[in-house]
DNA sequence: TAAACAACTGAACACTTGTTCACGTATGAT
DNA sequence: ATCATACGTGAACAAGTGTTCAGTTGTTTA
């Protein structure tokens, strides 16, 4: 009967106006809403969750990071990259090596409330 | 001159092998390293992040959701289901109505915290 | 200088993911 | 019983993702 794709539908079809309004103005501008899905994504990979919990607990280069995972430096190089960009790790070039770790406290807390989620499943 | 994609390998190429053998003992089991990865997999899309942040401040029925995020109620339950596949969400039967909510205080803690850090870049 | 090494990168491939569409189920109203 | 509503689901397609391969940059050592 209704078009649902259009953007203004649906006023038919809510529940509870006076809620859905409430969260309507409350709700993050999607540049953070962007930000927000992609940090996660950034950390949706089991590849990039060993390294995060690997940088929690030592400041590792490259290579340590490789032969911990039995990866490629090239594709941990790849993968860091996702984080750096994500401001989840940062790193310091010392000669030819470059030492990464956890960028900011944030990471490391919402990692461990992440693994007391998990851990009571 | 090494094979770089069998599991054993790199002992070369280690930096610090003390370093990298006390991450290796201390590192979460496969399963866990997968339970977090998908877990931030099922936040990491703008719409799913939306509806997280949207059941942090209310309890919503599907089509309010919808409603909400201008999108078809199929897309919106199929996501839910990503969802509540992953704990993120519950809900309560009434009637026809499926009320959500978020599934534990974890979901809060860990979604606040990363947008504290998503809000200082 | 040349060689070895740590790290990074672009392109290409297989694989995964989100959305739509059509349909199914179950509840409530007439 | 019939119809509308709220929600859930399977299949299919376009779009996005992770890994590998080959090659580059920049640093250290011989």
């Amino acid at each position: 009967m209704m078009d649902k794709t259009t953007e203004e539908t649906c006023e038919v079809t809510y529940v509870d106006r006076k809620k859905v309004l409430s969260v309507e103005r409350k709700m993050k501008d999607e540049s953070t809403v962007q930000l927000l899905a992609e940090t996660f994504r950034a950390l949706g990979d089991p590849t990039r969750v060993k390294m995060i919990f690997a940088l929690s607990q030592e400041e590792l280069c490259v290579c340590d990071i490789a032969s911990l995972l039995g990866a490629t430096e090239s594709a941990v190089s790849h993968q860091l990259r996702v984080l750096r960009n994500m401001r989840l790790v940062k790193y310091r070039k010392e000669g030819k090596m470059a030492y990464y770790s956890l960028d900011d406290v944030h990471i490391k807390n919402l990692f461990d409330e992440c693994l007391r989620h998990v851990e009571e499943m």
